[in-house]
DNA sequence: GTTTTTAAGTTAACATGTTAATTAATATTT
DNA sequence: AAATATTAATTAACATGTTAACTTAAAAAC
């Protein structure tokens, strides 16, 4: 097999890609039941675990872009499993809570993620998995250090 | 910091997603200077390096999805930097290939694609990269398996 | 050999990723 | 205090991710 071949074949980006679809596979069938995506997932979870924040917050813990949030807020504050109320302090900014509904949602979602997360720790085996989180969290250090960023 | 919290920051979907991202970062500006998306770089890395394909091929080679290509080779195909012919043996299928241009703009951009990952074997060590590589495909395999897909 | 089934690819519809432009409120500058 | 610059968030525009429906061609079944 040529260089070239190989290179693409293992493509760095790709098998992060084919990991993570691997590893949410069988979770999504348990958002989809409540029609939610994994994005709109990230969201109660981060409202959940750390409480109101303002959606500068929330694409920082979740790692989305602002305009992506702004758009997910909005179809989650339809649907009445988020709230929104503007800041006193500050008229720029919109506190977002999760509503009884939403905690509802969660409780009923949470356990089938911890599932996953038992599974897949089983499998690869919970060494390993620590492993890999600690080197990608060194790759990502490392790439960034380089990158002056 | 509470069980909860902790597995948020920790959630593997979004720690492959971010080494994805740092991974990528540097390298975006080379393709953004040819008008080109990670993903159409993809297809045409892979018809450089495998020949002429048709669509559900390259669909598997690339892991994009039948849609997503869809619009894709339409996209490239309409810049002149693939081409399509049906093929006789079955009409169904198409046969895709770089045009001159599109070999011009793979030779241009190639290197940059080097230069991204010797920094980054320099930076995060070379054995530190083969050791994720393996982890990685392990950790689809093991879960596959599991997953009975 | 005609009906039925399967397969390749496209289109549709909606959510997200991404960059740039825009709006409204707060901070700074002068 | 008025003009300017920043900041939080939204909107716009276009590409992709994703599932389902659809079209057409080939294969199987009868």
């Amino acid at each position: 097999m040529s260089d070239h071949l190989r290179s693409f074949d293992r493509s760095l980006p790709m098998s992060l890609l084919r990991a993570r679809e691997a590893v949410m596979k069988k979770f999504m069938p348990a958002l989809k039941a409540h029609n939610l995506s994994a994005q709109q997932w990230r969201v109660i979870r981060a409202l959940e675990a750390a409480g109101d924040m303002d959606i500068s917050e929330l694409s920082e813990a979740c790692y989305l872009l602002m305009p992506s949030l702004s758009r997910i807020i909005q179809n989650l504050e339809s649907r009445g499993i988020v709230l929104r109320k503007s800041s006193n302090s500050d008229q720029r900014r919109s506190l977002i809570s999760l509503t009884e509904p939403g905690h509802e949602i969660f409780t009923e979602i949470a356990p089938k993620s911890s599932e996953r997360y038992e599974f897949i720790s089983e499998r690869f085996g919970p060494g390993k998995l620590e492993l890999l989180y600690e080197l990608l969290e060194e790759l990502v250090e490392k790439i960034e250090e380089g990158d002056a960023g």
